[in-house]
DNA sequence: TTGACGCCCATGGTTTCCCATGTTATCCCA
DNA sequence: TGGGATAACATGGGAAACCATGGGCGTCAA
């Protein structure tokens, strides 16, 4: 089987006067050979942020909301949590998109948004936030990093 | 096989003085890519809400009644609640379509309706008794994160 | 008649589409 | 290797299309 391009790095574009932003050039042509011209959007669970992703994570959305029992109480909380709260945003010729109210909202959108890559998917973040949840990655990172070489012969790097 | 597309999101619309609600113009969409004008509608079992769908649904549920003996009392439970409750709407000229006054009270509407997209069908809330489910929806979802990953080793999110 | 329903047109707000511009990165050739 | 030509990309703004909504006018039935 193929491994998809991964989402990487951060890229932070403006939110111009009618709400619209460039997605990463990078980012579009991952989007673009899944098939489709868009983002799917929705609030993260996790934090100040949107999470987003393209025709294939979109499917795994749904094929996890689809692996339950339709009568079962997960299965309507995954479909109102994953589908029902999830939009599928056009991409303009220009590849922008935008965003709706309540998601900009709940990331703290204003001026700029950063596209930050995460492999399968990706997130959009108020910059200054993404740099302050950074910060906390690298620490936690770089401390488990040393609990890792507690085993020789593993190489972690 | 490939993925129908499915309903997602949610969009809140207004029941106007005649009763009439527009369909989103997105599962219009798919509705219409289903071959006929009209929607299906019934009760929900498991709360306030009407569960609705295009033909595709419909014929699942008609094919659930019909994988059971003809003779036998679960048939007959599954026809009278799945398809003898099932209403088909007529979608008018500008995407509207009108439920019958059980189906209204079933669901609390009064001056919006939102639709809510479930993948394979879509349901309709009187909006705040929608956002409560939501509510509970989210946790759930949050402190179950681990059992969305489809594939072992992507991130999920 | 009255009221429910289907069909049609009007309207306003929003979104999408399309073209123009500036800036940066990339390429190519002397 | 310098430096201009070229392409790629992000950005701005106007025009057109779409969509939700409201209302009018017949038709049919109680």
């Amino acid at each position: 089987m193929k491994f998809a391009k991964p989402f990487l790095s951060t890229f932070v574009n403006k939110v111009d006067a009618k709400g619209r932003v460039s997605v990463p050039a990078r980012f579009r042509e991952i989007l673009e050979g899944q098939g489709v011209r868009a983002v799917y959007a929705r609030a993260s669970t996790s934090g100040p942020a949107i999470v987003a992703g393209g025709l294939d994570w979109m499917e795994q959305q749904h094929a996890a909301v689809a692996a339950h029992d339709p009568s079962s109480e997960i299965h309507d909380d995954f479909a109102y949590a994953l589908l029902g709260d999830t939009v599928e945003l056009g991409v303009d010729g220009e590849g922008r998109v935008g965003f709706p109210e309540d998601l900009m909202r709940h990331a703290g959108l204003e001026g700029q948004a950063a596209f930050v890559g995460m492999g399968a998917y990706f997130e959009i973040w108020e910059p200054q936030a993404l740099e302050r949840r950074k910060v906390h990655a690298r620490r936690a990172t770089a401390e488990r990093r040393g609990q890792l070489r507690v085993r020789p012969g593993e190489g972690s790097q």
